[in-house]
DNA sequence: GCATCGGATTTTTTT
DNA sequence: AATCCGATGC
């Protein structure tokens, strides 16, 4: 129990309490996942609960690995069975086991958003809906709020003609899902929701299992999610919940912060506990994020303070436009780099828009310095990833209408939209699915050839027969070996890989996924499947790579760094202008920014470009309404100048154009952060190198000098450990 | 059935 | 600026 001592009073509290509902109000850097996981450790250790008794949920894989390594540090062993995992994860292992109660099979697939959008076309379709009056993506925004409402189609109660229309468009997207055997996103935590409240014995069951449910960032589940924990602590009601209001930034995609109140209405004689305490941010830092957050009504003052002294004030700094911005965030990284204030992954750069990220990963490039973007649309949105998960669905479920949609003709096999217009009413006319009619034609059932012309029907059955193949493979290899048969029927890879540079690249990223395959030898194609759906962006952070971080101000939550840039501070920008109309949208762009502030530990930079470039062309913008709030005094006296008008386009230091690195058999010797001793200009810091040519070509952060590229073979560098 | 061109459209945030 | 969609021609 030694780790215990190591608490606060608050926090001890809250890991030792006893049994009962409680609810943990937790601020930004309060050691929350901290109480969390000593909680578990303490259940387990001290209170003898049994690890399968016990259920932690969390929003991200990230955040569910993190704890459970954590508590794996702190138990060891007796650790083992535990279930902790995201939402959706745990919903969709549940949904498999369970998948008798409910209108679809264990083998369903996960729509993910593109998937959603197709099937909402093609209701629009069936349905002759205009598309262009009521554009899909709206449609399926409202969708996704019936569904965290926990509404079904047919309780769906329309309230104006618009409703009437999203009524009908509903109806049939579900059929739509049910006929494929997918689920979205939503339906996973509906479903569950659904299962639990409308069947006793299954509720019983994970009821008088979960003894104990523990619940990481409460402020951001829908009423979905709150109906499906209640469900799950219903016999024993130990549920503990911990979360902040102030960090509620997810209300567009159905987070409803009154489930707090919810909370309180429900487990009555519930404890609560408070975690003001910080240990992150220096006082500066906090100061700053209270006064930005203050100014959001209906909310109870925090008072968040630090022992760790006032530290550095923090810099505002304006730029000509959002290249400079850009310039100005790798130069600031360099020279703090370089002069040793900090190491090279000791930094995040957040923004609100993920198109943000565009400027200034080239600004990275140009300057030659590595960085790590967040966002699992980098990987699993490429058009190549898609189509080869698109074809390991189809064999997984070959009712899945959608992947063999996207893959059928993909590469082109003579499969046209005629093709598939007639496969489609074939299908239908012999009440089976398209895949199921493909499979028939490739296994040779000439009965079903009669519904086409010759030349389509052999077309057809080639494919039919290698879908077939696929299909009977799919449980007996692991998901590695169907990729690699897959692809070698197909001959994707040629189709791909077609000798361009950007072939090469789209190559290799099926190279990536194969590895991921690879993990999923013993787990099989499900979980692969499973897997590849439902990652979330932060989960895409590797730990330990050391360069700085790029991500948006969302999938900054629960993360922390010593040097946070937060850019593009314009109005429109942040707050964004689609929140200008409703003042609970306004609160929720706070909120994103406070939340981005208190994620630095010792250095807050905040940018605003004066023109910001959008479709093509470049307009001045207005600083961000929120930096008024900030008082001056907690600023740093630069790069405000005395005038606008100073800040120009001209003076700025424009790294070294180069080529891309050659792809070197060797590795370097000189790594990124290392530091070195050059005989004229002394001690510099190595920011990048790389093989090049039999020689390596490495840039030093020289204090004195600024930037020098130099040949490793010429410059008789020393290493300094 | 497929390639190409031109015009429209895009940008909120994500499991 | 970049991508997507639909119409057109082959």
């Amino acid at each position: 129990m030694e780790y215990l001592s190591r608490l606060n009073g608050q926090q001890r509290q809250a890991v030792t309490t006893g049994l009962g509902p409680v609810l943990v109000l937790a601020g930004p850097g309060s050691g929350k996942t901290r109480v969390l996981t000593q909680r578990i450790a303490y259940l387990i250790g001290e209170m003898g609960v049994r690890p399968f008794q016990i259920l932690a949920v969390t929003f991200t894989n990230k955040a569910a690995r993190e704890m459970e390594s954590r508590v794996v540090e702190l138990v060891g062993d007796r650790a083992y069975g535990l279930t902790l995992g995201t939402f959706h994860a745990t919903c969709a292992r549940i949904l498999r086991r369970e998948a008798e109660h409910l209108p679809f099979q264990s083998n369903y697939v996960i729509f993910d958003t593109d998937d959603q959008l197709s099937v909402v076309k093609r209701a629009l379709s069936d349905l002759n809906i205009d598309k262009k009056r009521y554009p899909p993506q709206s449609l399926l925004g409202s969708i996704s709020r019936a569904k965290n409402e926990l509404l079904l189609p047919d309780e769906f109660a329309p309230e104006n003609y618009r409703d009437e229309i999203v009524k009908r468009v509903y109806t049939r997207y579900q059929e739509i899902l049910l006929a494929n055997n997918g689920l979205d996103f939503d339906d996973l935590l509906l479903w569950t929701a659904r299962l639990l409240e409308d069947v006793p014995e299954v509720r019983e069951k994970y009821a008088r299992r979960y003894v104990h449910v523990l619940v990481d960032e409460f402020q951001d589940t829908n009423l979905a999610q709150y109906r499906l924990l209640t469900q799950l602590a219903s016999n024993y009601r130990n549920i503990f919940v911990v979360g902040d209001s102030d960090q509620s930034i997810y209300a567009w995609r159905g987070a409803d912060y009154r489930n707090v109140l919810r909370f309180e209405r429900d487990f009555t004689g519930y404890q609560e506990i408070l975690l003001e305490q910080n240990y992150r941010s220096t006082q500066a830092i906090l100061d700053v994020a209270m006064a930005v957050i203050d100014r959001n009504p209906n909310r109870t003052h925090k008072n968040l303070s630090t022992s760790r002294g006032f530290g550095e004030k923090i810099v505002l700094h304006e730029t000509y436009d959002d290249r400079e911005e850009a310039n100005y965030v790798v130069e600031k990284i360099a020279s703090l780099v370089a002069t040793n204030q900090a190491n090279t992954g000791d930094f995040a750069v957040m923004y609100r828009t993920n198109a943000q990220s565009r400027l200034l990963e080239e600004a990275f490039l140009h300057a030659n310095l590595p960085y790590k973007l967040v966002g699992a649309q980098r990987f699993y949105g490429r058009r190549e990833i898609k189509d080869i998960i698109a074809y390991l669905r189809l064999a997984h479920n070959v009712n899945d209408e959608i992947s063999l949609t996207r893959i059928i003709n993909v590469p082109a096999r003579g499969i046209g939209s005629k093709s598939l217009i007639t496969l489609r009413a074939a299908a239908q006319k012999n009440q089976i699915s398209p895949g199921n009619m493909l499979v028939a034609l490739g296994s040779k059932q000439e009965q079903y050839l009669e519904h086409f012309q010759s030349r389509m029907g052999s077309v057809l059955s080639d494919f039919g027969e290698l879908l077939a193949g696929w299909r009977k493979l799919q449980n007996e290899l692991p998901p590695l070996a169907l990729m690699d048969k897959i692809i070698d029927d197909t001959g994707y890879r040629s189709y791909i890989d077609d000798g361009t540079d950007e072939g090469r690249d789209r190559w290799e990223n099926v190279m990536e996924l194969r590895r991921l395959a690879d993990e999923f030898k013993e787990a099989g194609l499900d979980a692969f499947l499973e897997r590849v759906a439902l990652v979330s962006d932060q989960d895409t952070l590797e730990g330990n790579v050391n360069v700085p971080t790029l991500l948006t101000l969302h999938a900054a939550k629960g993360l922390e760094f010593p040097n946070v840039f937060i850019v593009g501070l314009s109005d429109g920008v942040l707050p964004h202008i689609r929140s200008f109309d409703e003042p609970e949208g306004m609160q929720e762009e706070r909120r994103l920014f406070y939340v981005g502030i208190t994620r630095a530990k010792d250095r807050l930079f905040l940018v605003l470009p004066l023109n910001r470039s959008s479709f093509g062309y470049s307009e001045p913008v207005d600083e961000s309404r929120f930096l008024r709030d900030i008082p001056q005094e907690l600023i740093k006296d630069s790069g405000r100048a005395r005038s606008r008008s100073h800040i120009t386009r001209s003076g700025v230091l424009r790294w070294e154009k180069d080529k891309v690195p050659t792809t070197g058999k060797s590795e370097p010797l000189y790594q990124a952060g290392a530091t070195v001793l050059h005989p004229v200009w002394g001690e510099g810091m190595v920011l990048n190198s790389r093989i090049q040519d039999d020689d390596e070509i490495v840039d030093v952060f020289f204090a004195g000098e600024g930037l020098k590229r130099l040949a490793a073979s010429l410059a008789k560098l020393e290493l300094k450990s």
